[in-house]
DNA sequence: CCAAAAGTGTTGATCTTACACCCATGA
DNA sequence: TCATGGGTGTAAGATCAACACTTTTGG
């Protein structure tokens, strides 16, 4: 199809992903112990949108897969490697980009804190938190929205919290971010039994001791993360089908 | 594929469906009560898979949206129009189309009884039974297995059921609905609770009489169909973000 | 009266939620 | 010893699954 006899009929594929990630200062400038949601974006460098902020993104190689594209683009402009990935939905409206007909398939991603640190800052990348957005570039406003839609949703069911937590982590650490996601407080009796009804966690035999009160229990998954992202069947990690899949 | 300088490094889009309908019989010949999945392919004129049956679907207009194409195809080769359509996944892999490279997004669509009767049937248009299909065009079989998955997991917590009934049914007609898709039975007073629980039906007052038994109420839906598919942003008719989210 | 599907009631099991309470530590 | 978060126990309430039982029809 693309370049088609009437060029105007051709329709561009991007690639696009939104990142979450956890920081503990919320952007006021108080570090008050509780974390919350990051993203990174990328400052636009051409029309449209010149100097919008955006996702970062870029169009799709004709030789790689999606979930590549997705996991070059995010090296490319940010310096980040995610530990979850996941393809969010195509955005396809007409009338979405100024410029030209695009579709952009979207991924989202985590990145644990220490990779967050570890990400390029400069001119025309910048975190944000992700409840407080300046107006973006295209559609990705409601993008982004979709995404921590989906990840509230998701991380009630699944174990893809893991992924914005080091190896190890104390029971605390891991409602937290839950908390940080879903926006509520947990009470720490129900969540402690709720994780370990899915045994998926074992002690390390190590302890982490904090402030002027009992250690905590350091624990890591045991299992392999879930069979990988929403099983669209051919995806790289793929494969028996759980009822891991997207509800 | 298409004339940009550098040929080989295009990238078609496609948009292709899976849609749904219950048939009373099943396949082997006997119309035994019991409701199954069934869906319509289409047979392909052309290489690559010149002969195989394949999902219907067309390269994407540049001035129809996504879900536009996908009702268009389907208007087209099968003479269908849905009650339900929502985005199901975007299958990009490299090497996916022996032709060229092709990313298609796929829809799932349902449609009711009557409207598939309907449908157009002919030397390149027919009605497969969902579990047992013969081998498909390029990843189609993946599709329609991943397709076959989200049904399964979304008529639990959905009302999209109510897309495979015509404005009033029974609620032996509806459990039948899901049962046919969950391949289980259903207890009937525990289903009968369940949905009315969700307080979306209402009584009509009429009864259906169909055998030497005592005769059903009939029902229809009170509420509008839930705030669409998965409320991408700017689908046609989303609107609040509920829970009814993708899980 | 009988068979069969429609529809209601009841009970025990399981899961959720709230919250009381003890434990271990640094200051 | 006090304050604080780590961790366990428990009981009320909600939800769910199984199944007995009554109702209403055609034959």
């Amino acid at each position: 199809m693309a370049a088609s006899p009437h060029a105007d009929e051709a329709v561009a594929i991007a690639v696009s992903t939104v990142i979450f990630a956890l920081r503990q200062d919320d952007g006021i400038g108080a570090a008050n112990g509780d974390p919350t949601i990051w993203l990174p974006l990328v400052r636009r460098i051409r029309e449209p949108f010149d100097g919008s902020w955006a996702l970062p993104g870029g169009p799709l190689d004709a030789h790689e897969s999606l979930a590549d594209a997705a996991r070059r683009s995010l090296a490319e402009t940010t310096g980040l490697a995610p530990r979850y990935l996941e393809q969010l939905y195509a955005f396809g409206d007409v009338d979405r980009s100024p410029g030209g007909r695009v579709v952009s398939i979207v991924y989202w991603a985590l990145v644990d804190s220490a990779e967050a640190r570890r990400a390029l800052v400069g001119q025309n990348v910048r975190w944000f938190p992700a409840d407080r957005l300046p107006r973006l570039a295209f559609d990705h406003n409601e993008i982004v929205a979709y995404a921590l839609g989906r990840l509230r949703t998701k991380v009630e069911y699944s174990d893809m919290a893991r992924a914005l937590l080091g190896e190890t982590f104390t029971l605390t650490e891991l409602r937290s971010v839950h908390e940080a996601i879903l926006q509520r407080r947990l009470d720490p009796a129900n969540f402690r039994r709720q994780v370990d009804a899915h045994g998926q966690l074992e002690a390390t035999g190590e302890m982490r001791r904090t402030g002027a009160h009992r250690p905590a229990r350091l624990y890591r998954y045991a299992a392999a993360p879930a069979p990988a992202p929403a099983a669209p069947p051919s995806s790289p990690t793929s494969s028996s089908p759980t009822k891991e899949t997207t509800r």
